[in-house]
RNA sequence: GGGCGAUUAGCGCAGUUGGUUAGCGCGUUUCCUUGACAUGGAAAAGGUCACAGGUUCGAGUCCUGUAUCGCCCACCA
């Protein structure tokens, strides 16, 4: 035992092993006609990203399917690889130069690009780094980049096939501009925020009268764009105005008076501005109606000469200034608060602008079509199932993807002389194919099995892969998709690097391990749902790893040889004593129902069966009952061969320290990581065992708490009577007596059938047994009488709600028969329970 | 304006087709350094399952509504 460190140390393991699996090519997977293929594609971070939580759980989850699969015998990839991430690169760039004074402008396209390529060289694979240290088995010889030649060429030929196709066209539209990373997003990027703002009222004056049409409106800069006030045709109100001329404030332009369905007359007065240019709505009308498109905006929202004597102000500096003129005009009628949604750049968060300029887009609604078919056929499924409708509604709504981008990093839109580069998602649509260099690969692993994600990400990335998978492969592009929830602070904040609220997954395995991190953040995390962290949770899952460890230390010390028999033969061979067969038994359980719950994507649920087990089951009882039989051989077999399975199965969860146990363990194999998965043996699984070993329990338990309410001290043996009611009960408790001689401190265990009450006994009932401890001399009446009364009201309670049950005649006519009787049986138990308490309670005193 | 999720012990959560004395972890109280583990062991306290109706022999679980919190979607200017 001295050469075994009483705590397990993770530092000294985890790098041992990685690089151990790394040296010997476990993670890789091939193509293996013997073997059926499993395959997850990662979610590619990006080559900017640090990981955070989010990653943590989203690879934890990811890794221990495929430690799952693997071990099941499928040839199991896990594709890794990193994106470009245009926006977001470039943007870290260029601050990067900033504080060298540089700007990208300054550099020119090219020389700029090194600089991202350079930075990309460094930097880019810090995240695949960070990901090998929480012990990801992902297959590394196949790391794929978005922005590798061969994923480019992948790119380019998919912007080709859909530009021939007639599903790519470049044309002048309202797309959403951010002034600051100054390039067209689309719509999924511009996320919007309730935002308060003012709804402002100005006076539009008609030309030739002293009348005014007032509109509403919420930007009031854009007036300056304005070519035309709308109406709803149906709005008495204003009838009279239709096709009367406006003079436009501040700008004296002549603008007429249209009408539109499109607008609402019981928003704001009914009057709307229309700036074509600078909203959606305005440029449907401005189409519709033929009007003026006026751009008022640089692409860095200064206003432009077009915006009269504000040209040269900012926005928002321009927005003060009219607002200021206007009411010195006497024009601004009343401003009142409004909550609204506002548009703001997800890289940046800068307000988006409404933007009119010219853009590539892609049609979706033929792509989307096949996509809607698959899921609604069930080809690929949501877990948890609720997504199904989230994805249906937007697929059902979708509009087309603009994907041309005004930065420089990123893929060239393949067209001869245009420098906007695409969307980084038009690249990332295509990892579940574009990610495989050879034929026989694709063909292999393709469709994929399950695609790991964060609700975020389902419009981006999951619909848009989904997409792209049947119309380029003609195929879905994987089977199932697991959405998880978010990773949250103790009050429930999303954890951000700007909120200031981050764990640092690296800190916590550094200071609690990497198993530590993987199995508290996995049984904490109900399916679908958000995880709410702190630092303090994580001790669980180093506490886990701790016990563990001395669980085995505990065996491996006491094993006297190896012995690796089979537990069939053994368990067919030899007369297996009562808590052997429970071990195996529960052993078996629970791995049926870890395998249930790993199929169902139910991480939290298969681990913390796990934890019952190994903790509670054969830590707390197993091992303590067969303390005092450890030298027999076949408790040494039973007990190393439920703690090696145990390993196995826990091994996906918490790969280093299982390794390095099983590594201890006293047999010569090579890794648990090429150990199979064990299979449930239901021949091993014996009910009864069960029920006799949890009612020996109720009875260790039982008397356990007679010695602790009673006060006697900890390493005082006492005498206990067992009073049985049936004859047969005898032997199972003679067979068994050291279990409850050991484990409650019991000197002599007297069973007998329906034996007296000794004198100044505690008393305490379980099923067909009252347990009798005498205390004469020691036993303190009161406190006795206390115990007797609790327990008595506590059955009287439970009682009381079952006879009303049982006197209920439809319950007797409607309810199942087998519940009626379960229900009878436990009345007939209570009833003879309270009985024999309450005659404890009258002998007390003598 | 639509849609979704949550509401169960002080805190964080389970509770899969309606029938268990409603569970687990942390925390709390008492006892224990007994030769795997104090990152531990034993015992215990703690819940009218958000609220109001309904369906049912029977509801934490199904239905309707309400409230609170939180997400997502949407061209209310």
């Amino acid at each position: 035992m001295n050469d075994i460190p009483s705590q397990y140390n993770p530092k000294e393991t985890e790098s041992k092993w990685y690089k151990f699996w790394m040296d010997k090519g476990y993670f890789n997977a091939d193509v293996d006609p013997k073997k059926k293929p499993y395959c997850i594609v990662i979610p590619p971070p990006n080559i900017t990203g640090i990981l955070h939580m989010g990653h943590a759980l989203n690879n934890t989850i990811q890794d221990i399917l495929i430690r799952y699969k693997r071990m099941q015998g499928y040839s199991a990839l896990w594709m890794p690889g990193t994106d470009h991430a245009g926006i977001a690169t470039q943007n870290v760039v260029e601050k990067k130069l900033a504080k060298q004074g540089i700007k990208r402008q300054d550099l020119g396209r090219e020389k700029f690009l090194e600089e991202v390529w350079k930075w990309r060289d460094e930097y880019g694979s810090t995240i695949i780094e960070q990901l090998k240290r929480l012990g990801a088995s992902c297959d590394w010889r196949r790391t794929r980049f978005t922005m590798d030649q061969e994923y480019s060429k992948s790119v380019k030929d998919a912007f080709r096939h859909l530009h021939k196709k007639g599903l790519i066209y470049q044309g002048d539209y309202i797309i959403n501009w951010c002034p600051r990373c100054q390039t067209a997003l689309s719509d999924e990027e511009a996320a919007h925020h309730d935002t308060d703002g003012n709804l402002y009222y100005i006076k539009y004056p008609l030309k030739d009268s002293k009348e005014f049409v007032i509109v509403a409106t919420t930007r009031p800069e854009t007036m300056l764009g304005d070519t035309a006030v709308a109406v709803n045709p149906k709005d008495k109100r204003y009838k009279s105005l239709i096709g009367k001329i406006i003079i436009l404030p501040l700008m004296k332009r002549e603008i007429k008076i249209i009408a539109d369905d499109l607008v609402d007359k019981d928003f704001g007065t009914g009057a709307v501005k229309v700036t074509p240019a600078h909203d959606p709505n305005d440029y449907q009308m401005g189409m519709k109606h033929k009007l003026e498109f006026i751009n008022i905006m640089r692409p860095d929202a200064v206003l432009n000469e077009n915006a009269g004597e504000y040209a040269g102000m900012d926005r928002f500096e321009a927005r003060e200034a009219i607002l200021e003129d206007l009411k010195e005009r006497k024009l601004l009628e009343k401003v009142e608060p409004h909550k609204h949604a506002v548009g703001h750049c997800y890289r940046c968060h800068t307000v988006v602008e409404p933007y009119l300029s010219k853009q590539w887009f892609v049609k979706m609604k033929p792509l989307a079509k096949p996509a809607i078919e698959a899921v609604k056929k069930g080809k690929i499924k949501f877990y948890p199932a609720r997504w199904t409708k989230v994805y249906l509604n937007w697929m059902e709504n979708i509009h087309d993807w603009c994907i041309s981008r005004q930065i420089w990093w990123g893929h060239n839109v393949p067209v001869e002389g245009e420098t906007d580069v695409l969307d980084t998602w038009f690249s990332s649509w295509l990892w579940p194919f574009a990610t495989f260099k050879n034929k026989k690969d694709l063909e292999y692993f393709y469709p994929t099995s399950s695609l790991i994600t964060a609700q975020e990400i389902i419009f981006f990335w999951v619909a848009r892969m989904i997409m792209a998978g049947h119309e380029f492969m003609g195929k879905e592009p994987f089977a199932e998709v697991y959405i998880h929830g978010t990773v949250r602070d103790d009050t429930g904040k999303k954890m951000s690097k700007s909120l200031g609220n981050i764990i640092d997954p690296l800190e916590i395995i550094d200071e609690f391990g990497a198993d530590a991190l993987r199995f508290s953040i996995i049984s904490l995390t109900a399916v679908g749902q958000d995880v709410y962290l702190s630092k303090d949770k994580f001790s669980s899952g180093r506490n886990f790893a701790n016990k563990i460890w001395n669980a085995s230390r505990f065996v491996m010390t006491n094993l006297t040889e190896v012995v690796d028999t089979d537990l069939c033969v053994l368990y067919k061979k030899a007369n297996l004593e009562l808590a052997d067969r429970w071990i195996l038994s529960s052993l078996y359980t629970t791995l049926e129902g870890v395998n249930k719950a790993l199929d169902a994507y139910r991480f939290s649920e298969a681990a913390n069966l796990l934890y019952d087990f190994i903790w509670h089951k054969y830590c707390d009882w197993y091992l303590e009952i067969t303390k005092t039989r450890i030298k027999e051989r076949n408790t040494q077999i039973i007990l190393y061969k439920v703690l090696e399975k145990s390993l196995r199965i826990l091994h996906p969860f918490m790969p280093f320290v299982t390794e390095e146990v099983f590594s201890r363990l006293p047999h010569k194999r090579e890794s648990i990581m090429i150990e199979t998965w064990p299979h449930v043996q239901k021949d091993l699984i014996d009910e009864k065992a069960v029920s006799q070993m949890d009612w020996l329990i109720q009875i260790v338990t039982n008397i356990r708490n007679i010695r602790a309410e009673m006060l006697i001290p900890f390493d005082k043996k006492v005498r206990v009577v067992l009073s049985l009611n049936d004859k047969k009960d005898i032997e199972l408790i003679k067979n068994n007596e050291l279990y409850i001689k050991n484990l409650a401190k019991v000197e002599s265990l007297e069973p007998g059938v329906k034996l007296a009450r000794p004198k100044q006994s505690a008393t305490a009932v379980v099923k067909g047994a009252e347990i009798y401890v005498p205390l004469a001399g020691i036993i303190d009446l009161d406190v006795e009488r206390a115990r007797l009364l609790k327990k008595i009201s506590e059955i009287e309670n439970v009682l009381k709600a079952l006879s009303v049950r049982l006197k209920n005649k439809d319950f007797l006519k409607k309810a199942p028969k087998d519940i009626v009787q379960k229900e009878t049986d436990k009345e007939m138990q209570f009833k003879t329970d309270i009985d024999k308490l309450k005659q404890s309670m009258d002998l007390l005193k003598s």
